[in-house]
DNA sequence: TTGACTATTGACAAATTGCACATAGTGTGG
DNA sequence: CCACACTATGTGCAATTTGTCAATAGTCAA
């Protein structure tokens, strides 16, 4: 059903997007506050563009209901209904120091794999048993 | 439900430890076959120690299915019951270089998150508005 | 008043993951 | 022989997470 192609790529990228959607929230709000609808499109910028707003939204709501955030409902009426602004607590602001830690971890973790595919590929030139 | 410490820690780990879980596998076919327990206990090299074995047993089959590995039954009684041997494909040959670019993607996008929160560290001191 | 765009939310289906237990062979001590 | 421990794999289901679709709602312009 999902052979290779199409289906493992999709599953691989969707599934990355999530897992970073957290820290690239907080680190967009350690910025200063911000809309829910802007965060969205910033996201982009982290390589999460395209995610489902629902998604995004729902984790906004998550953090909130963490402490990590908080939000209140945006005054000056521009065009379009009512906004949210979410803005990073003290505890938000810790959180992401924390998923910074995490996130190198990670990091580590990947390059011990890479490493060692890298360096198995050089001794037997890439033959597998 | 999960104020901060162990909850987040944890729910962190073990899902980006299920995350590392193919490519891991896959990384330690390439070196030769292998009897699913002895995969088990050899992802401890890879920061994936304590996995439940349901777990990774279960993607084995799954990864079978797909035709990255195949099995068969070890012959040579040991100690305990038959064994299966899992061993390479030639699609799980591709398989694993599909995923090693996709984790140097992935660490793409944590360097550049990182670099984002270090670079406004710096500029702003630490402070959130 | 219709449609397009901005913004957020709710509800439910689908996929993933964790966990507890089932099965099964072998070796050891009493 | 029996109980127990250790090796090895598999099953089933509950809990959690993720994806998707549609609902709501305000503004603007034709």
């Amino acid at each position: 059903m999902r052979g290779r192609g199409r289906g493992w790529r999709w599953r691989g990228c969707s599934r990355r997007a999530v897992r970073f959607l957290e820290p690239s929230l907080l680190l967009l709000l350690h910025h200063g506050p911000a809309h829910g609808y802007t965060l969205l499109e910033r996201l982009g910028e982290f390589g999460l563009g395209g995610l489902n707003p629902s998604v995004v939204y729902r984790v906004l709501r998550e953090m909130e209901s963490e402490g990590w955030v908080v939000s209140s409902w945006d005054e000056e009426r521009t065009k379009g209904p009512p906004r949210r602004v979410y803005r990073l607590t003290a505890l938000g602001d810790e959180v992401l120091a924390l998923w910074t830690q995490d996130l190198k971890e990670t990091r580590g973790l990947i390059d011990h794999l890479l490493g060692a595919y890298h360096r198995h590929m050089e001794e037997g030139k890439g033959e597998h048993h």
